[in-house]
DNA sequence: CTGAAAGCGCTAACAA
DNA sequence: TTGTTAGCGCTTTCAG
């Protein structure tokens, strides 16, 4: 059996106190029973029992974080990101990844619960009735990441989807672009399907351009439905000449249907992705995106998190709206211009 | 504050030894007094801290899990799997992801002991001293997945790396290649790194083919190291017809290399990758591939230490050596065929 | 500065 | 069947 804080005082011929003050780097104990303590530290090979800890601190030190797909590159991406900034300020990750398992979710959100898990960190936005409930009536702070539930009582961290997507397709108009299809995300997403697919709808309503309904396709965010869905857009008449896909792997998706299809990108046709996830720069020709700050998404996530565990009201105030940016890379092209 | 399990008995008016009994489901009890402890548990809202538990029962249903980068597609497959594994059997991971920090990863092992965590599951095999004498004192089971490390103590669930080196190589030369590149990994690793450039080494030789020093070239499995180790390999003269990485991410990063030389992947130079990562089907042209079953290796890796944390000598043994697969897709081509 | 003792919330003998 | 009681390993008053 592992020793315990009892076995170093007794060796070290103190009180168990004594050795908690030293393990707590506590300033009032004297240098030579600091330095007795140690030596039996050392000497047993002690270490203190967080669970014992958590116990009576109340604080476990632990964050629960429920990913929708640990594989994709823009999850695997952010959760990078949070683990990191958890792991400077001394917090430990607990990960769920839930495959569109909701019972899943419930039962890991139980267990954060019976954890006593200091935080929660959600990044998905599909909440049931039930769920919802439980999260109301958890008191552990709850930080959304990447997406924006219904419920206004959570704090999310986000971008300004709509304008991100209206940016979006605003750059494809002003390449020339008037017949641009747009594979959307699941419209029951308030951020990530909604919000893209009205910027899209003002992006070109702005512009005059007339919105064609087959045009438009939802997926679920995968490569494989931007395969399909790209295939889709292409027996349109007359195709589109530009694909906004709000995903990126939707777009790569997309990038592969049209070549499997015997087209170009961007020769014949552009296509432009969104989040910035490391697929861009993977994939030939490599794919312009509107990118979300990723990295910087799982850091202030963090933050903010942290800043509610201490109980700054301030952080629980509101979103965290984060800049996005539209990154030139090779996937689209000036419509019409001549092939190189 | 939370209610406990005191709260539970005096509401139900029992002993909170009934309350623990039906929390844990045991029979010994009236169904009138559960009934009532369990109207009392809905009553406040209770649930048990596993906390508490851990403390008494000795067990946290905790896995610590050490992934060298979560955003690496073979990785973040594995982990998924070791999570949707653990899950299954009730078990919780905490993920730490070291980036090539090694002190981050002494400290996060800290922190599992410290955690009293039940088990832990490292997929990296670049130990040093520290660490390995740590892991040796260290009372919890400890897994390896998809390596090896030196030291024979620690039971690993890999493929046989050397069979699957050679094989893929074998696969090249029977496809008409003698000019093979080789985009290696990095040799102070025994099973990523050395087993699998023998494996080239050995191929060759037996089909008596040269050894061409500047056709072998030693990266860091990543994407960006493939790019230059296959830009570098084009410079050779003769340059390699067909080139073997050996992981998806460098074959992809080769890829793009020839790609952006102009060449074409696979009517001037034949590519093949190791690992069955997502990336294989994403690419174009997909990438084949030597596989390891990721999947079966995530699931075996959990099911084993499980096996050792239930005290089954057995499970502690030796290695679980999985079989690998070639994959063929559309990067590689019989040499000198003609072009379509 | 140091120590005795009272819990943290729960389980597990041991009795009844 | 049910309850009493003694811990699990640690921190934290409260005295000294």
């Amino acid at each position: 059996m592992a020793p315990k804080i009892k076995d170093v005082a007794k060796i070290a011929g103190v009180s168990v106190t004594t050795v908690s003050r030293v393990l707590n780097g506590e300033k009032y104990v004297k240098d030579d029973l600091k330095a007795r303590v140690k030596q039996a530290i050392a000497e047993l090979g002690y270490t203190p029992s967080h669970i014992a800890r958590s116990l009576v601190r109340k604080k476990t030190n632990l964050i629960g974080v429920i990913v929708p797909d640990l594989t994709s590159s823009f999850y695997s991406t952010i959760l990078s990101s949070i683990e990191e900034t958890a792991s400077l300020s001394g917090y430990n990750l607990l990960v769920c990844n839930i495959i569109e398992d909701i019972e899943k979710e419930y039962k890991y959100l139980n267990v954060f619960n019976e954890m006593r898990v200091d935080g929660i960190i959600i990044m998905h936005e599909k909440l049931n009735e039930e769920i919802r409930d439980f999260l109301n009536k958890l008191d552990i702070p709850i930080i959304f990441s990447s997406v924006k539930p219904r419920d206004q009582k959570f704090v999310s961290v986000i971008i300004d989807d709509y304008a991100a997507a209206y940016d979006a397709t605003t750059y494809l108009i002003q390449l020339g672009h008037t017949r641009i299809g747009f594979i959307g995300g699941d419209m029951r997403d308030v951020t990530s399907g909604q919000n893209r697919y009205i910027g899209y709808r003002d992006a070109l309503t702005q512009a005059n351009i007339n919105i064609v309904e087959a045009y438009i396709k939802f997926g679920d965010y995968k490569i494989q439905s931007g395969y399909q869905l790209a295939k889709e857009l292409l027996a349109s008449e007359p195709c589109p000449t530009a694909i906004f896909a709000v995903s990126d792997d939707m777009a790569v998706g997309a990038m592969n249907g049209i070549h499997d299809l015997g087209f170009n990108v961007p020769d014949d046709i552009s296509v432009i992705g969104f989040d910035g996830s490391q697929l861009t720069e993977l994939v030939r020709p490599q794919l312009s995106s509107m990118e979300q700050p990723i990295q910087d998404m799982g850091k202030v996530t963090v933050e903010s998190l942290l800043d509610m565990i201490a109980g700054d009201a301030q952080a629980a105030a509101g979103d965290l709206i984060l800049k996005h940016k539209l990154v030139e890379r090779k996937s689209c092209k000036t419509y019409g211009a001549k092939e190189e």
